[in-house]
DNA sequence: GGTCTGGTAAACATGC
DNA sequence: TGCATGTTTACCAGAC
């Protein structure tokens, strides 16, 4: 977002702010009437969705599931006599507050820490403090086939963060550009018997889902951001940890569940003492949940009319009912839904830095299983680590060329290939791009494919296979390393989180 | 100061 | 032919 990005880190440090409850402005500060029991309930269901947070995190964050699992828990907590606050809007509703701001400001005075959320009410002036990939992000995750074509991302955003109405067209490349780069899209082939027109369906690739949720909770306006927790006013014996908080937006699930209501900095300005509490502090959301207070989601956007019928739900409804059997399939059989970009840089791609999903790459365990979704050669590569067993498919023309081009190409460094974090490379990461996991055959345009094809004949099947055979061994060596590495990091976390307990 | 990350602009290709 | 979509490259700025 350029100059109008979020504050940085370290200007949203809490040592920079009032404390949580010197600062809490009195929208957010308990009423003087909680009772302890009510603090005390708080405090039992900041635990418990802790543990579910904490749950979540086991799981590796493969699924959003466990938001609706918490749901019930946030919907108990606002039964605790605190109150909730949108996610776009202050606590009054009244006191729009810059979220760039660094400076203190009258706000300030009244949202304490300054730690505040986007602010809708100035929302159609000011640009969002989510980036591209976040955003299209959180309109995929808001469809209820979860895959969009980009005009309805474009919708979607412009239905959720009306500044983009008013906003130079450049906003659209800069959706497109993300999603051609951000390896955490791609598209779905569209059946080409059922045309929606124009385009490619986009969807959230799974193995990149936590790098996306990861990046949504660390931006600094999101209610779980750590830029949004709030230390307790006695440090915390456990180490701060935010891997616990669910990524909450306006269209989230739990959000719409909650009643339009985001939970934001729940317990920070309660008095809990404990180090479990502290920790939980830290974990959980800042804000405060009213009694009947509910915001409806499209009520947060009041400079745009919502549209009267969400384009993106209804669309993307007809379109998985025109689909049918394919997009159920590719909804219910993972196996069957997305190539994973097998056979990239064991280093990283780059392009979240803060979560590398452990089950990116393939096993040598390769089933034979074929799905039959796509034209293409497909094999099912069921992944034998031990975090994830969902078998995936790996296009024959594709991940093999790319796990033999992997295996052939030695480190260098290379410039990434191009900015907003899509697919990109630094240091001495793999040219890896979003195109490269794709295939080195779909790498070049097809000008320059055309020209390679024309210079370099093609080589047999069986030197193919060959090739790809090795590259997949290859693989495997590295996937037993990694399992090593993982499996080191797990039991050195797991005896942690006993020493923690004892 | 270098690196990383993200935003923006632009050119180009492709398909409807 | 115009437009939307998709890809790629380049450059810039802010954060770290």
């Amino acid at each position: 977002m350029g100059p109008t990005m979020p504050p940085s880190k370290k200007a949203q440090s809490p040592s920079s702010g009032a404390s949580a409850s010197q600062g809490m402005s009195p929208p957010y500060r308990q009423g003087d009437a909680a009772t302890a029991a009510s603090e005390a309930e708080a405090a039992d269901l900041s635990l418990s969705l802790s543990a579910s947070f904490s749950k979540a995190e086991d799981e590796e964050l493969t699924s959003l599931s466990w938001l609706h699992e918490s749901t019930d828990l946030l919907n108990s907590f606002s039964h605790s006599g605190l109150r909730s606050v949108s996610p776009l809007q202050d606590p009054d509703g009244q006191h729009p507050r810059s979220p760039s701001s660094s400076s203190p400001s009258p706000d300030d005075a009244l949202l304490g820490d300054g730690h505040s959320v986007y602010d809708l009410a100035a929302g159609a002036n000011r640009k969002p403090p989510y980036s591209f990939s976040c955003l299209i992000f959180m309109a995929i995750e808001d469809a209820p086939n979860k895959r969009l074509p980009v005009k309805d991302i474009y919708g979607w955003i412009l239905e959720h963060f009306p500044y983009f109405a008013n906003a130079p067209t450049g906003w659209k490349n800069s959706v497109r550009h993300n999603l051609s780069l951000n390896k955490c899209f791609k598209k779905v082939d569209k059946d080409r018997s059922q045309s929606i027109g124009k385009g490619s369906l986009w969807s959230i690739d799974p193995e990149y889902r936590h790098n996306l949720i990861q990046a949504l909770k660390k931006t600094p306006y999101h209610p779980y951001s750590p830029g949004l927790a709030t230390p307790s006013t006695s440090p915390p014996t456990l180490p701060q940890t935010f891997h616990h908080s669910p990524p909450l937006w306006s269209g989230s699930p739990l959000f719409r569940k909650n009643g339009g209501v985001l939970l934001q900095g729940t317990v920070s300005h309660l008095s809990v003492p404990s180090p479990l509490t502290s920790s939980t502090v830290y974990g959980f959301p800042r804000g405060v949940i009213q009694n009947g207070a509910r915001v409806r989601s499209q009520a947060l956007f009041p400079v745009i009319r919502p549209l009267p019928v969400s384009p993106v739900g209804s669309r993307t409804s007809a379109i998985r009912s025109s689909l049918g059997d394919y997009l159920s399939r590719g909804q219910d059989s993972p196996s069957c839904y997305s190539p994973p970009p097998c056979g990239e840089d064991l280093q990283d791609d780059h392009t979240y830095s803060t979560a590398k999903s452990p089950s990116r790459l393939c096993s040598s365990q390769v089933a034979a299983s074929s799905c039959p979704l796509d034209d293409d050669d497909i094999i099912a590569v069921e992944i034998q680590s031990d975090v994830k067993t969902e078998p995936r498919e790996i296009p024959l023309d594709s991940h093999l060329a790319a796990a033999a081009y992997i295996s052939q190409q030695p480190l260098r460094g290379q410039r990434r290939s191009s900015g907003s974090g899509a697919g990109t490379l630094a240091g001495s990461s793999l040219p890896w791009t979003k195109s490269r996991a794709r295939g080195i055959s779909d790498t070049l345009p097809l000008k320059k494919r055309r020209a390679a094809a024309v210079e370099k004949p093609p080589e047999s099947d069986d030197e193919e296979m060959k090739e790809a055979a090795g590259s997949l061994l290859h693989l495997a060596g590295v996937r037993a390393c990694l399992n090593n590495i993982t499996n080191r990091t797990a039991k050195g976390q797991k005896e942690q989180k006993e020493a923690l307990r004892n």
